[in-house]
DNA sequence: AGGGTTTATGCGTTTTTGTGCGGGAATTTA
DNA sequence: TAAATTCCCGCACAAAAACGCATAAACCCT
């Protein structure tokens, strides 16, 4: 097997697989591991894959999966928002918790909006505060420092004592089995008093946070009214929640 | 499993759900403990995410809204602020209001004071957030834009039901005659109700507002235990006050 | 055709890298 | 304050890489 061809073929295996192992290839190709790893240096040389220590990656790695921009999937984010924006008229109550996609939305809303947002998130409140037109309610309680987030009896009792139009949940984890779950005990109590708080309920997921699951249940599918994510409506992922009765945009 | 191929996958689920555990993660990717915390550790020295105790944070998730040191008359505040501090001690409960005095306060609090803060001014509330020991009891009503603090009923109802060991005002306007005065007529409600809900009143003033006159009235000269200026307290401008029974500092 | 040169490959040996383990320090939690 | 986690440090060990060298095939020019 000439060097160009047996080159070819790895740069092949790794467009393929996304990954090569150097011991896989010298026993598959019948050379020895320092041919294949002087394969393999050239073609980093070149730009063509990523060497790394045990064989070489695609170079599709750098870009997907390690994000360089500020906010994770800030452009997804941004179409979410747009979405949830269309489902808010004013003169509402509006209840959100927190989390990035939910301050996407709040960035993103129009100025001339009139509407009431109640909400107990740090950030999300510091967004709110901004806009000329909202009236912001903040919830009372102890602070969560790593969640920025008001938690504890006196925050739940007073978003009991509420009936929202709407309630817009930034959403860590979502499945069709588990319905929508979180890591954070605190921030899962907030969640299920604000949802017994209104009466409608949005979930707000980018599509990778979709068909996932974390340790602790927030609610089960049949809570929730609307899911928006990034995707078009149509989007065989989706499809399942569609037939779960749950209103996807 | 690659290293790389690893750290990609513990960034992605970083960037997803905001936070990590390193025990969960081992199990999931089947490496020791230690290898899980190697890769935190490079993923934190690349900026990548925040290491903690146990896991690791989403960078995205800690934007922190470094709120501006410019603040006017800067030096006599910290001076004021030191004063303030020695008034506090371990255990405390602690109300405060808000006001660039009372800010500056809260960034020279001493890392190691155990208390708890109680307020309802949103810049306050982001200062004694960042502060590892102290907890931090936020009071939640609706937000005044202007003032960024929490005003209302509710708000009051909330202060009143409580009873603190001190309460800091930040003070815009004190004089011998008119007790200390204000321009913000929901911002006086807030503290003429801290004023009733706590065992010591103690006012902080720049000496420029010190025998200066605002149109409402907060509470009489007789309702406050200490001023705090950034003078001496022999200084004859606080004569009055402390002939007045109060305690200068 | 044949000698010199370049290129490609394989084989030991030495270094470097990646990972797990144990024990003690530090930190969190009850 | 005590118990339980988690972290940190050094070590060991295996896998992989780097390096030098040997060999041989391919190439190139009289």
């Amino acid at each position: 097997m000439l060097k160009k061809e047996r080159q070819a073929y790895i740069l092949h295996q790794v467009n393929l697989h996304n990954k090569v192992l150097s011991s896989l290839l010298c026993s598959e190709i019948n050379v020895s591991e320092d041919t294949i790893r002087r394969d393999l240096q050239e073609l980093a040389e070149e730009g063509k894959v990523i060497k790394v220590h045990g064989g070489a990656l695609s170079q599709s790695f750098n870009e997907v999966h390690f994000p360089s921009n500020a906010v994770y999937s800030q452009n997804q984010k941004k179409k979410i928002a747009q979405k949830a924006i269309g489902l808010i008229s004013n003169g509402m109550f509006i209840l959100t918790s927190g989390g990035t996609t939910i301050l996407e939305m709040a960035r993103s809303l129009p100025p001339q909006l009139k509407a009431t947002f109640i909400s107990g998130s740090i950030p999300a409140i510091l967004e709110y505060m901004h806009h000329p037109n909202i009236e912001v309610i903040l919830i009372g309680d102890k602070i969560s420092k790593n969640s920025k987030i008001t938690v504890g009896s006196e925050a739940i009792a007073k978003i009991r004592q509420m009936k929202a139009d709407i309630c817009f949940l930034g959403t860590n984890a979502i499945d069709i089995k588990q319905g929508v779950t979180d890591n954070d005990w605190d921030v899962v109590q907030l969640k299920k008093a604000m949802i017994e708080s209104c009466k409608k309920v949005v979930c707000l997921a980018i599509a990778e946070k979709v068909n996932t699951v974390q340790p602790i249940q927030v609610c089960g599918l049949n809570d929730i009214n609307t899911l928006i994510t990034e995707l078009d409506p149509g989007n065989p992922v989706l499809q399942p929640y569609v037939e779960a009765g749950i209103e996807v945009l």
